[in-house]
DNA sequence: CGCAGACATAGACGAACATCAATGTCCTAC
DNA sequence: GTAGGACATTGATGTTCGTCTATGTCTGCG
């Protein structure tokens, strides 16, 4: 349902405010940003995160990542959501398997809004 | 308590990881990490993060704060004591006045985790 | 001393969240 | 077409979180 609508994701709206040290964020923005560094605020969805960014051709899939957690399918399932509806991951369904893909520049523009300004 | 116990902050540990993109995150460094990524993911406190850090010298005391939220002062107060206990702001407490500061570093390290390294 | 102001703490309450078991949906293979 | 596997959705449950009011602590002043 939000998939048609995808016009501009969560995560780029972080791309749309200056670094959190340069000039105080309004209102509007900081409740845009803010989902998306919650969806990153877990310690499974940041080990997801990078469970699927290092992983060789930079996918992978749910059955690869349930292995590396003592939690139910549903409940990785649930967090690979979380992330890609804060537009942090894509979802590519091939044939039975669904593989998710870290979107590099969503993790730029966050780390540029948090981190200093490079240089 | 933990004021006298501060061998590490919390917000320093996010510099003991590669990058997200880089490698896998253990289990123990998500759950370092995670706290100060939550620490920041709320509108008021990433508001109030960017408030302090672009105020001239660097410091805003919880009276500045308070003008700027529709909020009650006991609930700036509890935001500001999260930020400092996640290592993202410094207190000085100045007479009858608390000025919290950013710590850069903290800020930087985050970044550095999530974003992408200096090319 | 005693009062007033700046900030912190305590306790309470509703909303949001992480997790699970159960079930649903879709694809592939036989 | 039927069975099984991969993943998603639903509904329930215990926990965490954001906010408030009420109260406490400390500092400066008269």
């Amino acid at each position: 349902m939000s998939n048609s609508l995808t016009v501009i994701s969560p995560a780029e709206t972080a791309a749309c405010c200056s670094p959190l040290t340069a000039q105080p964020l309004s209102m509007e923005q900081a409740e845009q940003v803010a989902p998306v560094l919650k969806a990153l605020a877990d310690p499974v969805r940041l080990r997801l995160m990078s469970l699927v960014a290092s992983r060789d051709g930079g996918e992978a899939c749910i059955c690869d990542l349930n292995a590396a957690f003592d939690l139910s399918q549903p409940t990785i399932s649930h967090h690979m959501k979380v992330l890609h509806e804060a537009g942090l991951v894509d979802r590519d369904k091939r044939g039975v398997w669904v593989y998710y893909r870290v979107r590099p520049q969503a993790l730029a523009s966050l780390g540029a809004l948090i981190g200093v300004p490079p240089q």
